[in-house]
DNA sequence: TGCCGTTGACGAACGCGTTCGTTACGATCG
DNA sequence: CGATCGTAACGAACGCGTTCGTCAACGGCA
């Protein structure tokens, strides 16, 4: 009754929905984009949102896609600029960290995302791109193809696990136990890790990140796929 | 006061909790595992449990490890026994292969720990033996340290996202929905999705799986890590 | 023996995601 | 023009994780 006198409230859509969930992302983190605030701000109850969205996943895969959008800066001229077997792979590995970047920023929608299998529109102008620069890069099709899902799935998890907020408490905890649970590991028990404690926390989350993408590039480029017998 | 009556009940504790945590999860699935049962099922309130677990998500790492253990049959003695060079790598899958064998069963646990830093014992163990066969398939130090992160990371991922029990609604969707938009994808707009497609769904999650393992194996063994300047 | 501080246990509450059944509206068809 | 039907919208409810303030039991100390 009240919303009648209220001035020409637009419809709710899909986009209204996801672009006040971005901006309410922006202003207060991810955190706070529940589906009740989102219904609040909408002026509406909870209920009426699952005609638009499935569920809190789909909310944060679209609002992914949104994030990724900006990405094509990157990702769109790149494929036709001088591209050589010899930079490809070094490109590869510069959008990777691109995408991480994105990730990096919203470090608990990296985590959200870990559990999904995205498949907006930029998701899968990455996924275009990515294979693009394996083919330049001489990569066999078969072991591009396999090799793009281990890429981004790595980068999601790498975000999710360094890009933690001081203020954001909870995931972090995990880490921290690890941390001294390794710290505190008997040398006699655990010898190996002893041995090489000092690397396991060496470096930071920029470098083992480009490290980590190398190692996948290389050995998905040398890595030849089972042969079906 | 009824409690009173009750023929003595043990004084609640972390194995204790563990272990009947660890019951449902194998008569009901994890799902059925919730903080509000679990007490309900120790005859108690929610909040007692929270003097033994800090949350859920530490409860789940319990689990983990409690499941890890049945691995030490594996682990264990295999450092001792005839560990070359040549078979090092090989037993290195054989192992990822274990571990990622106990998640499959557990999916939805996998998605827990994807999101966490295991700390217990087991998990430690199965970390050190790692570290004990890399180091013997000539692997320096350093890049052992990073790079069983990553093997382990991936273990995780890959079992979490494969194993999508049938009834288990939910996480399934965005896996579907990604297959579909895939097949959906426009061949002028993503030709180079378009061009591998076939590749992209071929395969068992058993092959991925050890061809993976081999792919991150290769390029740990042969990426050098960052020099610092 | 009597007291007190510590700590495990717990009842109640908050906000959350999601579902169900109902309502009301707009387009479609007779 | 009036009846019908699909469906957006919504109110209410359930079970969830987690926190807070309180209570009672117990060990140590005077």
């Amino acid at each position: 009754m009240s919303r009648r006198d209220r001035p020409a409230k637009p419809p709710l859509s899909r986009d209204g929905l996801v672009s006040v969930a971005l901006r309410i992302m922006r202003e207060e983190g991810l955190e706070k984009v529940t589906m009740r605030r989102l219904a609040a701000e909408l002026d509406t109850g909870p209920a009426s949102l699952y005609v638009y969205v499935r569920n809190t996943a789909e909310l944060h895969g679209a609002l992914l896609d949104e994030l990724l959008a900006g990405l094509d800066a990157v990702a769109k001229p790149d494929v036709l600029d001088g591209v050589t077997a010899g930079n490809a792979r070094g490109r590869a590995v510069d959008l990777m960290c691109a995408y991480a970047g994105v990730l990096h920023h919203e470090p608990s929608l990296a985590r959200s995302v870990l559990v999904l299998r995205p498949s907006g529109p930029h998701y899968l102008r990455l996924v275009d791109v990515l294979l693009a620069l394996l083919r330049a890069a001489g990569v066999p099709a078969g072991q591009a193809a396999w090799g793009v899902d281990i890429l981004l799935q790595h980068a999601t998890a790498s975000a999710a696990e360094h890009g933690v907020r001081p203020g954001d408490s909870g995931a972090d905890d995990a880490a921290e136990d690890q941390m001294v649970a390794v710290r505190a590991a008997a040398p006699d028990a655990y010898p190996n890790i002893a041995r090489v404690r000092d690397h396991l926390f060496a470096g930071t989350g920029e470098q083992r990140a480009r490290w980590s993408f190398g190692v996948l590039l290389e050995g998905i480029a040398t890595t030849a796929l089972p042969s079906d017998e």
